[in-house]
RNA sequence: GGGCCGUUAGCUCAGUCGGUAGAGCAGCUGACUUUUAAUCAGUUGGUCGGGCGUUCGAAUCGCCCACGGCCCA
């Protein structure tokens, strides 16, 4: 380590100095100032009453907050709800407490108590009478117009990004307000909800590589969920026949602007249901969430508008893969040699162990999905990519399962569970070949989930929705790291 | 993993043809006390992401590396 790493730059090192100051002076960091309002909430009070009014009113307040302008004798105050200005009148406080004030930085928190005011240009004040520091900030913030705007620090630093930048704030109590949402809508329909466990001793209920970790004193390797989906449905044999789950999966794959390692799942399971029940349910869902958080049922996303208050579409993998590849004959969706043949002159690497469920899924993905821009449900998925869901009754190639997708991104993920056990286990099995095979994101064969089955699932449906893609769209941010408070970065070296 | 772009003062950004590195904000000194990106005068602040190379001379050209962004797989 050298001289350079330790030297502390010239702005840090004069706040320091003035906090050795302050501890000099008695306690530091106090903590008994009591606020009694906060900033927004005053302005929606009180920010229509004229100058004459708040002063016969002479409604006195303590505010605390964050400095983050100063404009003459005015300090810019922020608190969690907004802003509010605090006067510092010379004529008014003492010397020692002006003294004082003029040490406080940007950046620094302080309290302050006065009555409300107004000034001539129609801004509210608290007019000081007592004022106090209450944190000082030893680093400067960021520019006070343009804000943060790299992205690298606002993602590393997010504080600062919250500090600075309302359009951020926005998004997660936005997401906040999405899961409040959800929870309401499903509890009131009769849902309980649950937490099953993060760390599994086999990862199942999707497709994907885990993450691994050590138990010790069961000297035993755990995986960090992929998915909840196999303990929600081992409560539902328990007679929780409404259950949901809202919490985080884990996936041991690359980052982007749509995934993130790990990412939040809403999953829920509705005994006596099928997954046309839950199309329906998800439908009612995302035009309520519309809605409640919009005001409205046209959202905006990336400069296109997509109508939630219209019935979603409906189409089959088979249909929609016809309908984006006007030169594929329909018999050749029907045919695994000739679909083969498709999917090689679209570039995709066709597997030996692939059977034709696999191999038109992957043309779906490459020609279909990001075409998928308005609310639409895709419904008939091959048995051989649905290891989980349940047999048509009418077609053994397909199961009943949907995916739901808007603005050309997957956003939720449904079907009629699976309850034969018999069944199940063969599909296992199958899995557990393509294992065998080089497939490193093909399930294990989970026994003591088959043994749950064999125990009686009643007949249920179930489905996933991604909360992070759902606010990505509701928020209109283009990427998963803008609705996560902390997205995951290569570590940055010292 | 591949392609393209970026990295300059605490922050937001300029930097021409390769010729001594700039502005605004923030900071500091002072004036000003009803300001609204407060204003006025003065002023401090740089390993130009890191390394190697080309050159009399590199923020600028070349190569390698790091981190980030976007796109593709």
């Amino acid at each position: 380590m050298n001289d350079k790493t330790q030297e502390e730059h010239k702005l840090i090192a004069q706040r320091r100095e003035k906090l050795r100051k302050l501890r000099e002076r008695g306690i530091p960091f106090p903590n008994d100032f009591r606020r009694n309002a906060l900033a927004g909430e005053l302005q929606k009070e009180l920010g229509d009453k004229s100058k004459e009014e708040l002063e016969a009113l002479d409604r006195r307040v303590a505010v605390a907050g964050r400095i983050m302008a100063k404009r003459g004798p005015f300090l810019v105050i922020q608190d969690m709800s907004g802003r509010i200005q605090f006067y510092v009148d010379r004529k008014k406080l003492s010397k020692e407490l002006l003294d004082e004030i003029k040490t406080w930085d940007i950046g620094d928190i302080v309290g302050g108590e006065g009555p409300v005011h107004k000034s001539g240009k129609g801004d509210l004040y608290v007019n000081l009478d007592k004022a106090v520091l209450l944190t000082k900030s030893l680093r400067p913030l960021p520019e006070k117009w343009h804000g943060l705007s790299d992205t690298e620090l606002r993602y590393r630093q997010r504080y600062l990004d919250l500090i600075m930048n309302p359009e951020s704030r926005e998004v997660f109590l936005m997401r906040s307000r999405i899961i409040d949402y959800i929870r309401d809508f499903l509890k009131q329909r009769g849902f309980v909800e649950v937490e099953t466990p993060m760390m599994q001793v086999i990862p199942g209920g999707a497709t994907a590589r885990p993450f691994v970790t050590h138990h010790n004193a069961l000297d035993l390797p755990l995986y960090l969920r992929i998915a909840p989906e196999l303990y929600l449905k081992r409560l539902v044999v328990g007679g929780f026949e409404k259950v949901f789950e809202i919490n985080r999966n884990f996936r041991n794959e690359g980052l982007s602007t749509r995934h993130n390692p790990e990412f939040t799942m809403l999953e829920f399971y509705e005994a006596y249901a099928d997954y046309h029940d839950l199309m329906d349910l998800t439908e009612e869902l995302l035009r309520g969430i519309a809605r409640d958080i919009k005001g409205t049922t046209e959202i905006t996303y990336q400069g296109e508008t997509y109508d939630f208050g219209k019935p979603f579409a409906r189409m089959t993998v088979k249909e929609a893969i016809l309908h984006f590849n006007p030169d594929i004959p329909a018999e050749d969706v029907e045919d695994r040699e000739k679909a083969a043949e498709h999917a090689r002159r679209l570039g995709i690497e066709v597997k030996e162990s692939w059977g034709l469920g696999k191999i038109l899924i992957e043309i779906f993905e490459k020609t279909v999905e990001h075409n998928l821009k308005d609310p639409t449900f895709i419904t008939e998925y091959p048995t051989e990519v649905s290891p989980l869901a349940r047999r048509s009754d009418t077609d053994p190639f397909v199961t009943d399962r949907f995916e739901f997708f808007v603005g050309g991104r997957e956003i939720a993920n449904g079907f009629s569970e699976l309850n034969d056990p018999e069944d199940q286990a063969e599909r296992f099995r199958r899995q557990v070949e393509e294992k065998e095979a080089g497939d490193d994101e093909a399930m294990h064969f989970d026994e003591d989930y088959v043994r749950a089955l064999e125990h009686g699932l009643p007949p249920t449906a179930g489905e996933g929705i991604g909360i992070d893609r759902l606010v990505m769209l509701f928020a209109d941010v283009p990427s998963i790291r803008d609705v996560l408070f902390f997205p995951h970065m290569r570590p940055r070296e010292s």
